[in-house]
DNA sequence: TTTCACAATGCAAACGATTGCGGAGAGTCG
DNA sequence: CGACTCTCCGCAATCGTTTGCATTGTGAAA
């Protein structure tokens, strides 16, 4: 609570002038039909005595808040990190503000309380970085006339904006380094398939696999139940026990590669000499294990700041009519280490 | 911006009640003045019409925006996910927003922008998780009668309210895990002195060994210029060329430590069995590298969530006097793993 | 019956900005 | 010199709440 703010009508009187010419003076825009002297006066006391407008008192009368939601999934997770700081960042650059929630991932709720939080707060937009239950808070924010943008995972069927990373381009770098190691047998470590992420990277899988002319029965792929290691294990495990013969693993995520691991440590197999493996996110430390995990590098930071863009424009469209959809996939790239080297001669 | 909310004066006309009684109707504290039976239809009807009050109207004329202001170092470190999410969670519960902001590392001003942003905006507290310059940035807050909190890092002179962790008592934590394994000479890989977890971990350190009784002369401990791996390098290959005969290294950070596997590896030794390594923070993935890193956990979800709390009464003191000065450490554990080995006998 | 207290509600002024509208003054043109 | 057009500025309403004070009505006390 700060002590005594000072006004617009304290600028005002001291410049003396009305109060409305300082609000004109003071506005980019309207300050065209007040007279360059005025102008300067006023800008001149305003820094002088330290005037910063009231943004609830601008928000009020102008029914913009300048403020934007960002509900995170987990927020935990690391990968949400350069998200909100691209988000946080271009937005603060266009004055907006940016309320971060987390809604929490045990909630079996499928409307979020804390976007309702978010709507009484009146932001002016929304930008949702949720594992799941995505798509009816989409759909229930854009009938409020609130512009929604999606980041990371995305929702099939409604036209709902979103920036995602390309999965398919990325799954297809996996498959593309690991056969040009000269692997032909290679296996899709799947993640849950509530998630869009997971989605496109199988479909990605399938389809560089066959573009390849390479097998790809549905026995060489198995879906991890969640984004972790233990659930990666297990699948690991159940995938190598119905196809010995495989000689890579394309995991899509980062821990379940890392079950992985374990999974054909279990075998008694070494990971990379005999069992290549690749994982997705390039995470932390990942260069730093053994061996270091091949993996696919998301451009998370340029997500966050993309998706910021986007829904920066659908909100200045908003005022008319509806608001445009926005998609964009960004190319991730790869990052080849020592997980991943040519198949043993057979 | 949503299409055309109901306003408490629909809520009131609906009623059959003017707009004041309503308002009475529907706050809590005031409740007590109206009739039971109007209350009661009040807020049936603001149920049914699915009215939620304006929050910029009630801030701008309660002098409050239930706002609360939160800025981070760099935001893409994984520590601070715990602590944004433990704040969050805290603040919600009680109704208050959290507003994010990342203040830029390489910002090189003493009076941080985003703070500035963050005042404009009105917050009615603010709570501080930056690497450094944290110190006049705390103190400007307090002198503008906003209640700030730190949290992780402090500042040692001014009696600013702080919740981090005990760096003396994590890092005794680790040399008494060490002592316990036979080792007697122990090095310290000491973080940016310009942060006060390094400082902390650095006297915990000292104070450790001669509890114990143990040599402690300040040619075991050089200082990494920055949380990193490769200052971490730098750092333990001076260490270890001035002192040869260390068989412990405690790091103050995970980071440091592994740039210390490298340093150690280039002497062609073998972490753990031969120089046995400790780091700080533990680190999600930390057990999957080789040797898995013995680390000191921090409760920094914990720590966010108390740093809340401590900001909660701070905010609901500030309208009379002073807000009270709070200050609490929590108490770090050990995850031992295998870095940690008796020293070879010698 | 008058008086008073008290409970319940209405009235209106804030809070700090934005903005449509109108008015004063100056300059231009015929 | 009058009419007109600009330019610049002031007036006042408004956004949606909260809240001190005035008002009404009702029952109890005198």
């Amino acid at each position: 609570m700060a002590k005594d703010r000072v006004t617009l009508r304290d600028v005002a009187r001291e410049a003396g002038v009305h109060v409305s010419t300082a609000s004109r003076a003071l506005n980019e825009e309207t300050r065209s039909v007040v007279h360059p002297a005025t102008t300067e006066k006023v800008l001149r006391i305003a820094s002088q005595l330290g005037y910063s407008p009231n943004p609830l008192a601008k928000g009020l009368r102008t029914n913009k808040s300048m403020t934007v939601g960002m509900v995170i999934s987990d927020i935990e997770n690391p990968l949400f990190g350069p998200i909100i700081a691209g988000v946080e960042a271009t937005m603060g650059r266009e004055g907006y503000s940016t309320l971060i929630a987390e809604a929490m991932a045990h909630d079996h709720a499928a409307l979020s309380p804390v976007i309702d939080a978010l709507i009484a707060r009146r932001v002016d937009g929304m930008v949702l970085a949720m594992a799941t239950r995505t798509g009816q808070n989409a759909i229930r924010l854009k009938r409020l006339g609130i512009p929604v943008i999606l980041v990371n995972r995305t929702v099939d069927d409604a036209d709902v904006s979103s920036i995602v990373g390309d999965d398919e381009h990325g799954i297809g770098l996996a498959v593309d380094h690991l056969v040009a190691l000269g692997h032909t047998r290679i296996g899709h470590l799947a993640g849950p398939m509530e998630t869009s992420t997971a989605a496109g990277r199988l479909k990605g899988f399938h389809q560089h696999m066959e573009n390849l002319g390479l097998a790809h029965e549905d026995t060489v792929v198995e879906s991890a139940e969640w984004y972790q290691i233990e659930p990666g294990y297990k699948a690991a495990t159940d995938l190598l026990e119905r196809r010995p013969d495989l000689t890579a693993l394309v995991a899509a995520n980062d821990l379940i590669a890392l079950g992985a691991y374990r999974a054909i440590r279990d075998r008694g197999m070494v990971v990379g000499t005999e069992v290549s493996v690749t994982g997705y996110n390039d995470m932390m430390l990942l260069d730093m294990i053994d061996p270091p995990l091949t993996s696919i590098r998301v451009p998370y930071r340029e997500m966050g700041a993309e998706a910021a863009e986007a829904l920066l424009e659908m909100m200045t469209a908003a005022d008319g009519e509806e608001p445009p959809t926005i998609k964009r996939r960004l190319l991730p790239t790869l990052s080849a280490r020592n997980s991943t080297q040519p198949p043993p001669d057979s």
